[in-house]
DNA sequence: TTAATTCATACTGAAATGGTAGGATTTGTA
DNA sequence: TACAAATCCTACCATTTCAGTATGAATTAA
């Protein structure tokens, strides 16, 4: 059970725009830098939180993107949702076969992945990107 | 990001132990057909559960499976850690290169994954077998 | 002896993952 | 106006991982 990248690459992105919000745009070459993730997979990353109005970009020569909301604001869980897909530890609903429809005890652990999930998606619903800004900034002055 | 079936099944398997626990030894092969996982399959999962103390084995014929403590005594967090379902949602401290060790913001997210970590863990610590066998039982009568 | 069972390990097809590659489009600035 | 810096768009690809199969033991109750 772990994250993919797209959705450490984004959260890591999001705070990297977050840190240097003031500086106007952030270029992706920027955060491809600082961040040590290739150019082409943030772009792809970027589409999609553009796609979610979790940034605005800036098209052209000094371009780039900025936070579309305020770092208090945004909460990790739409970060990674936009990128992530979802937060979706089991599959009982979707497949008829496996699973949930067997005849003896019916799908026994089906609450608890539903628990799981729960408790998993409000972890990242309580956490704000401006968190993560606020501890590094601690850390680097 | 989700749970791998292996960690499911084991769960499921479990759960069914308990819930046949006084019939003595099950088989499988019984635990295959009421959950619907295949034979096989089932046998790789109670290899590592043998392994990790969960389950006792009876071999030879009438032999089968049984729970090594009872029920209440069984976190899930020990079921799911037996199959080897890592709960690392990250890998910050293995790889040198990616994540950790950027210049200018050091791992900004490094303690959010941490602290994911610990929030799931939390959860399967809490959770006992008894708990979804009782929640079963109650649906079932 | 035989059938039912666990034990052990090798193999495999398919899907997902984690990217690359190559352009096209937009736009500030020299 | 030309150019370079940026976003935008989409196709492709090489591994790796997943979710099992397959096969053949060893063990033991009846």
């Amino acid at each position: 059970m772990k994250l993919k990248t797209k959705g450490r690459y984004a959260v890591m992105a999001m705070a990297d725009l977050a840190l240097f919000e003031e500086k106007g745009p952030t270029s992706l070459s920027d955060i491809s830098l600082r961040q040590n993730i290739s150019l082409a997979y943030l772009e792809q990353i970027f589409i999609k939180l553009k796609q979610k109005n979790l940034v605005k970009s800036v098209r052209g020569a000094k371009g780039g993107y900025v936070l579309a909301s305020s770092p208090e604001e945004i909460k990790i869980s739409n970060i990674i949702s936009a990128v992530d897909e979802e937060i979706k530890t089991l599959n009982c609903k979707k497949e008829s076969k496996k699973g949930c429809n067997n005849k003896f005890s019916k799908c026994i652990t089906h609450n608890l992945w539903d628990q799981l999930d729960q408790h998993i998606n409000s972890f990242f619903e309580k956490v704000k990107l401006q968190d993560l800004v606020k501890k590094n900034q601690m850390i680097e002055r």
